[in-house]
DNA sequence: TAGTGGTCTAGACCACTTA
DNA sequence: AAGTGGTCTAGACCACTAG
């Protein structure tokens, strides 16, 4: 019988162990960049066969939260917050190369957040969400407003902090302050036209193209741990994605 | 020992057997719709145990060529060119389903591509490549226009087929008459003003904001083997995208 | 050399589908 | 009831990595 089996027993077993294993991942337990014990060592600790060990790792391999290295070990791969931004966020420059924006928190507060937000977020009725307001240069003329809502549940910690107190990234800065761990996010982008005040914290003529990224960032379980809408110029604006 | 083995031996048993079968497939043996032999007859014909027919079931599962039905059997699946075209190209309605938009080959050439085109598909200095140009179709009120560039030397079938012979979706296409199979692309998007001529295509105003895409699609083994550029009216267009 | 993941075996029982 | 895929066992040997 398998060992401090808490997931639904009616799954089948190798989907309990990765839902185990993803939720140690999500504790903080087992951290990026170190081994998870062995194979071997799995069998023994939950009591199931080399087989089961295999498929549940492999689930989440296959869901690059894990990495196999042939006679080193399986590791809980690195969020390489270095690149963190780059891998949501894919601005380039003509040239090609991912230019390293700086930003600025404007405001911080706590809001009743739109309807559609309260919805993507999985908010009830009437819950209020840590919002921010950020401004992100790319370049001299050019930046990005950004609005950004977050369960207070999780995140009620970052109203204590002052806006200068916030790192330029704010992946790792959740991590650190709130234990809450991005591992993926769904982009929309659209074409609005700027209206005067987005016209005017732009810096440009009302009517201009603006481009509207609207992000809905996920953690390991796959709950929705925020919302971001950014606005930037749509002139000179380049956004660069890998397919596969 | 494996029974009828022309694949690799030195390829893992799972994966030749995989190849094996997919080589069934592609020579129409074992014709989609219809179910291939049960997983037992498989362990019986090729000499090998139940894990390793399953593993090697697994891999075209993944790739989507065949699909388990439980209690029923292993099918080979109709070829779904539908999703294709979804794979790269990501464009949703405001409700979020994706529009299935019909398209028209307009022109088919030989042309000297710009140099920024020459570069991208790696050609010689004055090396021609197969030019189409496109329509797509959105809505009834809502097109893309696109130019594609191809090689020559792998292309090349495509000049003596009748452009409305052409297939809605281009990839399925491209593997069908030219045996180029597309693995992975990289899109950049950027924002441009409508001139004149474009103006005129797209059916809006010159100056109006104009979404380019660019596309450079490749093979499995990286090879550069399409470069596209579409370009649409800016508004009411959205393109989403899952970030891992 | 010891430990790791990669492959493979030869079964078993279960859940599902079809007749 | 018979046949299918889904899960799981309890090993084995190999290839690779590190000390």
């Amino acid at each position: 019988m398998p060992a401090r089996m808490r997931p639904d027993e009616r799954l089948p077993l190798y989907q309990q162990l990765s839902d185990e294993m993803l939720a140690r991942i999500a504790a903080g337990e087992w951290l990026p960049g170190t081994a998870i014990p062995s194979e071997t060592e799995l069998t023994r600790i939950h009591g199931v066969a080399i087989g089961t060990v295999r498929k549940a790792v492999d689930t989440l391999v296959k869901q690059g939260i894990l990495e196999r290295s042939h006679g080193r070990g399986t590791f809980v791969r690195r969020p390489q917050f270095s690149e963190s931004f780059f891998r949501f966020f894919r601005q380039v420059n003509p040239s090609g190369s991912q230019p390293v924006p700086q930003s600025r928190i404007l405001s911080r507060s706590l809001e009743l957040p739109p309807e559609g937000v309260r919805q993507a977020l999985a908010l009830e009725q009437g819950e209020a969400a840590v919002y921010l307001t950020r401004e992100r240069i790319i370049q001299p003329d050019r930046l990005f407003r950004e609005q950004i809502w977050l369960p207070r549940a999780r995140f009620f910690a970052l109203l204590d902090i002052e806006p200068n107190m916030f790192a330029n990234m704010l992946y790792p800065f959740y991590e650190e302050q709130c234990g809450q761990l991005i591992a993926s996010a769904r982009e929309t982008l659209t074409i609005e036209s700027a209206d005067v005040d987005t016209a005017d914290i732009l810096g440009i003529a009302p009517g201009q193209p603006v481009v509207a990224i609207e992000r809905i960032a996920l953690g390991y379980d796959s709950t929705p741990l925020e919302y971001r809408l950014s606005r930037g110029a749509a002139e000179g604006f380049r956004y660069q994605i890998d397919l596969r």
